[in-house]
RNA sequence: GGGCUUAUAGCUCAGCUGGUUAGAGCGCAUCUCUGAUAAGGAUGAGGUCCGUGGUUCGAGUCCACGUAGGCCCA
């Protein structure tokens, strides 16, 4: 064996092809657990994927982070669990099986069948955690697969049984009340989605009610509203503190108040005009102003402040019924503590305050500036009502009729117009009701049925979450990246109101709650307790995972009052499945000591947003309740993948790319790469272009080992095979191994803080040190014939520093750094036969870096970039020779150093010499500044006086004591170097650099014969690029006849033998006949045409 | 409305506790190499560091207010 040969070109898809093959055949994986298997432990906890779909190039991200510091962690020998998630239960599972099935209805569900449906939910999670699995493996992340976890696991979801248990028992789960949109043909509720799918023009009746002012004789207030159902339900009435109302008197003598502005407004005066969202036949819609003077006229009598309004009490339309007088609300949903209270007692004037999107809840304009809330007819007046801490009146069954209790208006369908009728008859023969009106609206409908949806109080289960400080004192023990997530999560704990765990949906954790007869509920806490307390239908569910509608099946005895007890029907939230995996998947209910070993994690991450209120949440809440422990030690949290513009990936926009496209065109070593340099802070914008833009420095690595391969294994080298003398090194060489050990050192520490994005700013940064400065200047070392002790050190170092680089590269990519390893360790006994993910990470050696050679090199580059900038500052091209670079040193290893690299200067900057000189004023003026910030720490207030020192010191001597290593002469403020910068300005034409203990200056003066050197080299450029375009070969041989002017006849002549040679030109003849390629280019205004004859 | 956060080159972003001429990559322009070559390299143009005040010897950086975006909450 020896190294391979390997071609510039390369295809990085193929070859990540053949590596997954290898590595499956050569069981490389395994090999790596068995390796460690002894180690440390390191505790990685994945967060679960949602085995939904595809995985999309969003997922790839984090997987990517997920592996490399897992990577990282075995290449130091720890022992991983390598267990990876997927999150099965859901919406969103159910809503892609609906799709699937053509349905979009819970009753359709029913109708399909619980059991046939929840099978379904299994079989897609089932089929697409495959997908997802096989996926991962492209992307080279490396887990036990056979050993992943499902939150459909039994033990799962048992695990979470015994945790709402533990919270029962401390009295923190209860029953609550949610208001939702609701089909009354369908029995259904609805998701916020379905409505805006199902939006739809109806015309209501806008009623305007009067709402007299308890304790005001005569006074009342002016409701508006299309849901004149609600009315029986109406609980406060909201206004807007910041806007005016006007106290009107009308004909009759009785006052009203009203938005001030409402009264002239024109309400829809728009839509009525251009027939917009307008129904025919609808007549305009009046103003208050015509309302109140078709009854007679009106007067305002005062404008108040709206938050004069507020906390006045009225009395409601529909106190007189039972469902208004009873405590507690009606009917009693609710077990918390509002038993005192009725919804009489509730009918108070409140602020409106914001809606969600930061909108007033009352505004102007539209109805009376009065907004009468029914907190349990609607979804915003729910909340309102909740933050008041009023009760809700329910007054709906299923199938949206009214219940008993609401007089003639009970068993009345709410959404027949009917009923509408019905009522505003009743608030008119009480003398309640003002005005009618047809109002045309957008209103929420059900898509499938076209049936008005109503908004439905229904049951809900809640924990309590009083205890969130326990919570609170965990989320600071946490390493947080970046650290603004701690305040990020504290803020929602902080802001959180009680955790809603039921859904009512069909796929999920099915809630262990059983209720009975009596109002009270039991939490069962394991299928055993379930089986102690069954009555029956355990036969039914026994054999089965504990879903729906296996479940359900079950009655259970309640351990005390022995009534008999039916499973609530709801499902569980998805992120109780996502928050018990700390202790689902590492067994904490059945091996406490196995879960002691890998409690808490030390690592997790994760895409930041939306998680600080969902799984961070739940995981946090869940172990602090369990144990009061934080359940991981660092949290890695990461942004968006976006497309290439910023914007958002969608299927629809055909904007989105595929995690199977990407990787097959682009490759998944460069997709990690592009995920890893990314500051996980910053949304990740994807997209091919970007991609080209990595692949360039894969490339670049990638042209550094086939550089290497191609001589290595022509000159058969085989590392550690010869001895080396360290004095033997060149510069260069000592150079580039201290840069080698530098990135060891920098690379751990990026890897052990999880920012792997610096890491690859640095490993840039050395790819360009090594392609660009070492090997360039090394390649003769490679390319002479001799094979002498030299060239072996050569290839030494260039084995040792590549071999260092794709083992720290080898975590973030597995394929390329794989095979490169592969091939050049193949005769390097210090290394294994298989795989570069069972080598060791890479120490760094510090007896290995030469700081002050560094600092050489550095200035070396400097001088060499200096030299550049001056000849275009002056218009030079580099083929145009120059003299020399005067240098001054007073340092013979510095002397020696750059005598040693006289030959990369005179090529690097095309000069003839490099003059040693001692005499700073030669190289121009110098001046001295103050160094602002030493002088600050050292003088801090008195730094303006110290200054002044700084003109009474000769500049000239500060330079050539600070060249000379000398302290600088005394001063008053006994300023030392380091208080100053000494500047120097080049003398006309030249440049120069001041390094730390040397000075560079070159001379730009053209002389006559390096002009016309360099004019030679132009032309013969020129002659090549002809060559080149006329398609010659090589080796070709050709004439030349061209009207050159006499001066570059001269020059042809006196260097005829290098140029012919140049060209491969036999003969320069003044007429050519039947050339083969003709051509011009200017040289001093002068148009000098070519033309070429091959022979 | 409350909280958090961002604003720097055409684009995407760096810029540590205030310090001297504000950087990188891409793009663009010009040049260059041609024995790693469908590569590589160099140089340059391009900035009111969102605005206005303030603190300071000194502000992209700190403070206040404002403007515009993003996220979260109610």
């Amino acid at each position: 064996m020896s190294i391979k040969k390997e071609n510039p070109k390369v295809d990085f898809v193929k070859n990540e092809h053949e590596i997954l093959d290898y590595w499956s055949k050569n069981k490389t994986f395994e090999k790596l657990v068995e390796k460690n298997s002894n180690g440390p432990k390191w505790s990685f906890l994945d967060g679960p994927i949602t085995a939904n779909n595809p995985m999309g190039v969003h997922h790839a991200w984090g997987r990517t982070l997920k592996d490399l510091y897992q990577r990282y962690k075995s290449m130091n020998g720890h022992q991983l669990r390598y267990q990876n998630g997927f999150d099965c239960q859901g919406l969103w599972v159910e809503i892609e099986v609906e799709k699937e099935l053509g349905i979009k209805s819970k009753k359709e569900v029913e109708d399909l069948g619980i059991e046939k449906f929840v099978n379904l939910c299994k079989e897609r999670v089932e089929k697409f955690s495959e997908v997802q699995k096989d996926q991962s493996i492209r992307l080279g992340y490396w887990m036990d697969w056979d050993n992943s976890y499902f939150t459909m696991s039994e033990e799962n979801n048992y695990a979470i049984w015994a945790f709402l248990k533990k919270l029962h028992e401390d009295g923190k789960i209860y029953r609550g009340t949610d208001v939702v949109p609701w089909s009354g043909r369908s029995g259904t509720s609805y998701s916020q989605m379905e409505i805006i799918e199902g939006r739809k023009l109806t015309v209501h009746k806008g009623v305007f009610v009067k709402f007299p002012l308890k304790d005001k004789e005569n006074e009342n207030i002016l409701i508006w509203t299309t849901t004149p159902w609600t009315l029986s339900s109406n609980i406060a009435v909201a206004v807007n503190k910041k806007i005016n109302y006007a106290k009107i008197k009308a004909n009759d003598g009785s006052i009203y108040y009203v938005a001030e502005t409402n009264l002239k407004y024109q309400r829809l005066n728009k839509e009525f005009a251009e027939k917009k969202n307008w129904v025919d036949g609808v007549p305009k819609l009046k103003t208050l102003d015509q309302i109140f003077k078709e009854r007679g006229g009106y007067e305002i009598i005062e404008v108040i402040n709206g938050k004069k309004l507020i906390g006045l009490t009225y009395q409601g339309p529909f106190d007189h019924l039972e469902p208004q007088r009873t405590k507690g609300g009606y009917p009693i949903h609710d077990t918390s503590n509002l038993q005192d209270k009725s919804a009489i007692d509730c009918h108070i004037i409140i602020d409106g305050g914001k809606d969600s999107e930061g909108n007033d809840m009352v505004v102007e304009g539209e109805g009376t500036g009065f907004v009468h809330m029914a907190g349990g007819c609607g979804a915003i007046d729910n909340k309102i009502c909740k933050r008041e801490g009023f009760v809700e009146i329910s007054p709906i069954d299923n199938q949206a009729n009214f219940i008993q209790g609401f007089d003639f208006m009970s068993g009345l369908s709410v959404t027949d117009p009917e009923t509408a009728q019905k009522i505003i008859s009743n608030l008119k023969e009480r003398g309640l009701l003002l005005y009618v009106e047809d109002y045309p609206h957008i209103y929420p409908h059900c898509w499938r049925s076209g049936d008005e949806l109503v908004f439905k109080q229904v049951d809900e289960w809640y924990i309590n979450m009083d205890w969130r400080n326990k919570i609170k004192s965990v989320v600071d023990e946490i390493n947080w990246i970046p650290n603004w997530g701690r305040d990020r999560e504290h803020d929602w704990l902080d802001n959180m109101g009680d955790w809603m765990i039921s859904k009512k949906r069909f796929w999920g954790l099915a809630l262990p709650i059983w209720t009975f007869e009596d109002g009270t509920f039991h939490v069962v806490g394991s299928k055993e307790e379930l089986k102690e307390l069954a009555v029956e239908g355990w036969e039914k569910f026994d054999g089965n995972t504990p879903h729906r509608p296996w479940v359900d099946y079950v009655k259970i005895k309640h351990p005390k009052s022995g009534l008999i007890g039916t499973r609530i029907e709801d499902v569980g939230n998805p992120w109780l499945d996502a928050g018990i995996v700390p202790f689902s998947t590492i067994k904490y209910f059945e091996d406490k000591s196995y879960w002691e070993e890998w409690f808490p994690a030390d690592f997790i991450t994760e895409c930041f947003p939306g998680q600080f209120r969902n799984w961070f949440y739940s995981l946090l809440a869940m172990s602090s309740f369990l144990e009061e422990k934080a359940p991981f030690k660092t949290l890695l949290g990461h942004a968006l993948v976006k497309d290439e513009k910023g914007d958002e990936m969608h299927k629809s926009a055909g904007n989105a790319i595929w995690f199977d496209d990407a990787a097959e065109k682009m490759g998944v070593d460069v997709m990690r790469w592009m995920y890893s340099k990314q500051n996980v802070e910053n949304n990740l914008l994807f997209g091919y272009d970007k991609a080209d833009e990595v692949r360039k420095k894969l490339i670049s690595l990638w042209n550094i080992y086939s550089f290497f391969c191609t001589y290595a294994s022509l000159d058969k080298f085989s590392p550690h095979s010869q001895k080396i003398i360290p004095k033997d090194l060149t510069l260069l060489d000592n150079w580039i191994i201290s840069k080698s050990q530098q990135l060891n050192a920098s690379a751990k520490l990026n890897y052990e803080n999880f920012e792997v994005d610096k890491l690859l700013k640095n490993v840039e940064t050395f790819l360009d040190d090594l392609s660009n400065w070492y090997i360039r200047r090394n390649r003769r070392r490679f390319w002479k014939s001799e094979n002498d002790s030299d060239k072996y050190i050569a290839y030494q170092t260039l084995y040792d520093v590549i071999l260092d680089l794709i083992k720290v590269l080898s975590p973030v990519l597995p394929f390329v750094t794989e095979r490169m390893y592969l091939n050049i360790t193949s005769t390097d006994k210090n290394e294994n036969k298989d795989s570069i993910h069972l080598s060791d990470f890479p120490k760094c050696d510090d007896d290995k870096i030469n700081n002050e050679l560094i600092e050489k090199v550095d200035s070396l580059k400097k001088v060499i970039e200096s030299g550049r900038a001056v000849r275009k500052k002056a218009n030079i091209k580099v083929r145009q020779p120059l003299q020399s670079l005067r240098v001054l040193l007073n340092n013979d290893e510095i002397t020696s150093f750059i005598k040693d690299q006289e030959e990369t200067i005179l090529d690097e900057l095309n000069i003839k010499e490099v003059l040693f000189s001692d005499e700073v004023k030669e190289f121009g003026t110098l001046t001295l500044k103050p160094n602002f910030k030493n002088m600050k720490m050292k003088f801090g207030d008195e730094m303006q006086d110290a200054m002044k020192s700084i003109s009474d010191l000769d500049p000239l001597k500060v330079t050539k004591n600070v060249l000379n290593g000398l302290a600088i002469p005394k001063n008053e403020h006994e300023l030392t170097k380091d208080d100053l910068i000494i500047d120097l300005k080049a003398n006309e034409g030249s440049e120069s650099f001041l390094g730390n203990d040397l000075i560079v200056s070159l001379d730009t003066t053209i002389s006559d014969s390096l002009r016309l050197e360099g004019v030679l080299r132009d032309l013969i450029r020129q002659i090549q690029l002809m060559r080149k375009e006329a398609n010659f070969e090589i080796d070709d041989r050709i004439i030349i006849s061209a009207n050159f002017s006499d001066e570059l006849k001269n020059i042809i002549e006196e260097n005829k033998e290098y140029f012919m040679n140049e060209v491969l030109c036999k003969d320069i003849v003044a007429n050519l006949e039947n050339s083969d390629y003709n051509s011009s280019f200017k040289y001093e205004n002068n148009e000098i045409e070519i033309s070429l004859k091959k022979l």
